[in-house]
Order: C-alpha cells, then structure tokens, then sequence
RNA sequence: GGUCCCAUCGUCUAGUGGCCUAGGACGCCGGCCUCUCACGCCGGAAACGCGGGUUCGAUUCCCGCUGGGACCA
C-alpha cells in the first residue's frame, strides 16, 4: 500500500523552496474560476517566498490558439499575478513525455495493450448489460514476449497503460484542502498514459511536467482530485517524490453547473472585468473570498494582508457559486463584486484613483493634460466628489462626462422629472443665469444664497430650483450636491449651461 | 453506471459539543441625514436538507437517506 503523507516530508530538504503553477490549457479564455486558481497559487508562492511558474499546456493542438495565450497573459498581467518563471510549454517537452512512458514500459510499470477499440466497447456494452461495473479486464497485462513481438511485427496499433498494483491496499494522500484521501487499488483501472497516436494523456505530461518544473505544491481546480490516485502511482512509478496537494473548489453558476463561457458569456471571463472598469485588485479580493475565507470578519485585503493572512487550510471544500443573474441591468455582474469594486473606489488614495481615472478618460477621449498640470486640484476634488456614487472606473467617463466635457446627454427621465415639471422653470432659470452672471464671488455661499433669496422671492420651494438645476448642469437627476457640482463646473459653464437647458426644454415644450 | 468529494440566510461565509435566542458581508426592506442620488449611521426580514444514533447536551461526532458536484466510463 502507497500511503503518501506529504506533510510527513516537509521538513525535508525538496522541500526548501516553495514552487507552484498555474497551468492552464489556452483553449479559449481565462476565465474567472481560473484566475481564482492564479490567484490562490500566487499567493501562495508569495507568501512562502517561493517561486510561481506559469506553464501553457497546449498538447491539444487542435483546440490550443495563439489568440487564447496572449488573453491568457494579458489576463494574468492586468491581475497583477505575475510569474517567475516561464511560460513553458507543454507542447515543447512531449520527448520528456514519451521518455516518461518508455522508462514506465522497461520498468515494467505499463505495458502495450493491442485491444481495439470495438473490442473494448463490446466489453463495456456485456458489462453493462449485466449490470456490471466495467474496467480495463487487463487483458493485454500478462501477454508473454511472443506474443508481443508478434503483435509488435504486425504493426498492430498499441496503447500504452499504466499497470495499476495487483494487490490490496489503496494510494492515500493528505490533500491540503480535503484531507486525507483514499482510493482504491481495485479501483482503479489499467489506465492509458499514451494513446494510439502517440500523444501522451494529460495525466501522465502533467505529472512529468510538475517534476521538470520541481513543483513542490499541486493548487489546482477540485477536478483534479479524482486523477490524483493515479498521478502518484505514476509518480511512484517513475521514482519522483509527488508534490503536495491542495484542490480548491469549484465555482459554479446559480444552477450549479460548471461556469463557462459558452453557456454564460462574457461575464465568466477576466477581460470582462476589465473592459467593465474593474480595479484589478478589487476583482482578486473579490475572487479570493470566493471560496476562502480567515476566520474573522475581515473582507477587503490589501495585496500584502492577503499574503499574510492566505492558507491553503482557508480555502471551502464546497464549491462556491457565482451569483451572477441574465437580464439584470442594474446587476451586470454578481452583486458582490460590484459592491466591492465601489467600495475601492471610494476608499482608494486619490492618486491611485487617479491615475485609474485617467486611463479611462484618455480611452474616451476626454483627459486633459492640465488634469495633471494647472488643473490637478481641481481634478482630484472632482473625483472626491463623484467617487463614492460611481461602480466603475468606467462610469468615470459615462456617468461622470459632465464634469469632463461639454458634450453630455441629458437623461429624458432626468429632464421630465426636473425640468418639465413646471412650465415657469424656464423663467426661473433664465431668472438665476441672469444672476449669476452678476455675482462677483461664485462660491459655495454666494450660489446658494442666489438660489435660496430666488425662491423666496419666487415663493417656490428650493427643491424645484434645485433639482432643476441639477439636471441643468449635468443632464442627471441624481448626483453630489448642488453647490459643490456648481464649484466643479465654475461660474461660465454653469450659466453657459443654464441657457442651454432653457432653450432644451423651450424647444421640445413647442 | 462505478469511484470520490461536498451540504449554515437568496449569494459569499463564521462556527470545530455547551459562549448559538446561530455571527459578519453583499443583496433586499424600513428609518435617520437631506436639494436629488450615493456615502454614512440605525433597525428589520432571511439559514443549520431529512431521519436515526452517541452524549447530560448537538449546527458541530457517527450511520443512513436525500440533494449537489467532480472524475472515470
């Protein structure tokens, strides 16, 4: 019987220097329960000082893309989970593979198995029939010496399988996350480690690769649990010391299936994240809390907290599901991790916040180099006034366009609620940019006073000034208040402004 | 079908036999603030899948069932 206790090993020498992977096959996108297990591993590797390695397992030649590589890193890279080593890839070291399942075959731990195909599933369909429960019957196990070089000279087509310990017993393993493991030996088939093709399987390149790369620790998706009782049997086999396992747990949709981007869209990928506004950081937290969690109440982490406090003991055995729901306009995403990616932006230094900001305006067109010259003030207190009602960095340029340019819409709700709501608006407005236009001071108290003795005068109420001219200036029923939005718009555009609307509402009002 | 894994509010989770009248977060509802919205603050509804044990006492330990997931086929 193979009991394998990592942890009983720890303290030997391979065990020095931590050295994780994140390997995933570039067959489409990186997806967020990916990054998820990025981002476990390099946590990980950062908080043990070790080494995080990026391999590229592009054996599947018919699936793997260039265009999913470049997304794969620029997905990795925008996180900021950047790796030490690498990337390698899979595809370069099929001779290392194949080196593998020869030394496996001369060590008598695999032999040929000539059995064709229909053979195979005549015998699956007889067992299922009877109800029986069908495995390799390792025929091809004990074939004698002539019988294989007549097979051989015949050239008839071979796999190779791993030949599975004859004996009772079982292969135990202390999985980090799920604890200890144990399969049996009759449970586990003769199973294949080189196709007919002569591809190697998946099972037997990874754990030849995870040696090549001396990975210390396995994180990987809980998917790889069930494979884990053969992969050190073959490492075993191939007299390597296995590495330490941690499966993390799945993340799921609100139907509990596997979330993908065929069957949910954009929003299961990074770039979505991305494109969306997200601060890179803010989606990591948010993702780390998906499936881990320290015991106490804590929820946002800065990077170096998060290091300090991971463990690979934190992380749930359940899997984990992401709350996101079609057709929810206000919810483009689970709620959750808009909720967080707001609280970043509220709490964020103003330079930090900044500098996000001004990437985004510069993609819309809409920076001015002066934001970081003669106007940097007046920046950064406009962007303390409209952060903590904004989700996005993005909503800096849609929601937040009135502060940062002339050319805005107004949002027809907005206009019909506060600015046709009185035909006399029109008056009064034009009334107030008459009066503005004379104040000397444009300031908190001047504009408001404006505004307050106009009402008075008027007998209306200061919330109908107000409101109106709210939407006025921003085209938005809903935002800062009002004299601070005037302070951010200055005297001429709020008048400009004024006018503007004035002529709006008296055109549409015809 | 076989094997393995899992199971606390709608969602993410705390909880490792008495501190639990089950805690926090998001979302939801109500209130305060108020020129709107947001922030902030206060309050509310909301969960231990079911059945057996073990125990003086189970969310917590054991067994079964149910449900979900993964892997292999």
């Amino acid at each position: 019987m193979i009991i394998f206790l990592p942890d009983s090993l720890k303290k030997g020498t391979y065990m020095d220097q931590v050295r994780v992977r994140f390997a995933p096959s570039p067959t489409g996108y990186l997806h967020i329960g990916g990054a998820r297990t990025a981002l476990y591993n390099w946590l990980y590797a950062r908080k043990h000082k070790g080494r995080f390695i990026l391999r590229i397992e592009d054996t599947d030649t018919e699936r793997s893309t260039e265009e999913s590589i470049r997304e794969i890193l620029s997905g990795l890279t925008w996180l900021g989970l950047d790796w030490d080593e690498g990337p390698f890839f899979q595809s370069e070291r099929i001779g290392n593979h194949l080196d593998a399942v020869q030394k496996l075959l001369e060590t008598g731990h695999a032999y040929k198995c000539f059995c064709t195909r229909e053979e195979l599933d005549a015998k699956r369909k007889t067992a299922q029939k009877e109800k029986q429960d069908y495995k390799y019957d390792g025929t091809c196990r004990n074939l004698s010496p002539d019988e294989i070089s007549i097979r051989e000279q015949n050239a008839s087509p071979c796999v190779v399988r791993f030949k599975t310990p004859d004996e009772d017993g079982s292969v135990v393993f202390q999985d980090r996350v799920y604890g200890l493991i144990e399969k049996k030996y009759v449970d586990i088939e003769d199973f294949v480690v080189l196709r007919s093709d002569g591809k190697p399987l998946y099972l037997l390149s990874s754990a030849v690769d995870d040696k090549t790369d001396k990975i210390t620790h396995v994180i990987r998706g809980q998917d790889g649990l069930g494979n884990t009782p053969k992969q050190i049997l073959i490492y075993n086999a191939l007299g390597y010391a296995p590495p330490v396992f941690a499966h993390v747990s799945l993340t799921l949709d609100t139907k509990k299936a596997k979330i993908s981007k065929r069957k949910h869209g954009e929003v299961v990928t990074v770039a979505y994240y991305k494109e969306k506004g997200f601060i890179p950081w803010a989606l990591c937290n948010f993702l780390a809390l998906l499936g881990w969690s320290n015991s106490d109440d804590r929820e946002f982490f800065s990077r170096e907290e998060l290091i300090e406090a991971f463990s690979l003991e934190g992380i749930a055995r359940h899997n984990s599901v992401f709350n996101y729901q079609p057709g929810d306009p206000k919810n483009f995403t689970d709620p959750k991790a808009i909720s967080m990616n707001a609280r970043y932006i509220s709490m964020l230094s103003i330079d930090e916040l900044a500098g996000l900001v001004r990437e985004e305006l510069r993609s819309a067109d809409l920076w001015d180099d002066a934001y970081c010259g003669e106007k940097k003030q007046w920046f950064e207190n406009t962007l303390e006034l409209i952060r903590t009602r904004l989700h996005t960095i993005r909503d800096f340029s849609s929601k937040g366009r009135p502060y940062f340019s002339d050319d805005f819409t107004y949002e027809e709700n907005a206009v019909k609620k506060n600015l046709k709501k009185d035909q006399n608006l029109k008056q009064y407005l034009t009334t107030l940019a008459d009066c503005f236009e004379k104040l000397d001071t444009f300031d908190l108290h001047s504009t408001e006073n404006a505004i307050r003795d106009l009402c008075e005068n008027l007998g209306v109420k200061p919330g109908l000034i107000i409101n109106a001219v709210r939407t006025a200036v921003t085209g938005q029923s809903a935002g800062p208040g009002l004299f601070e939005i005037l302070m951010a718009m200055g005297k001429d555009k709020t008048v400009d402004r004024l006018k503007k609307a004035v002529d709006l509402i008296s055109n549409e009002q015809v």
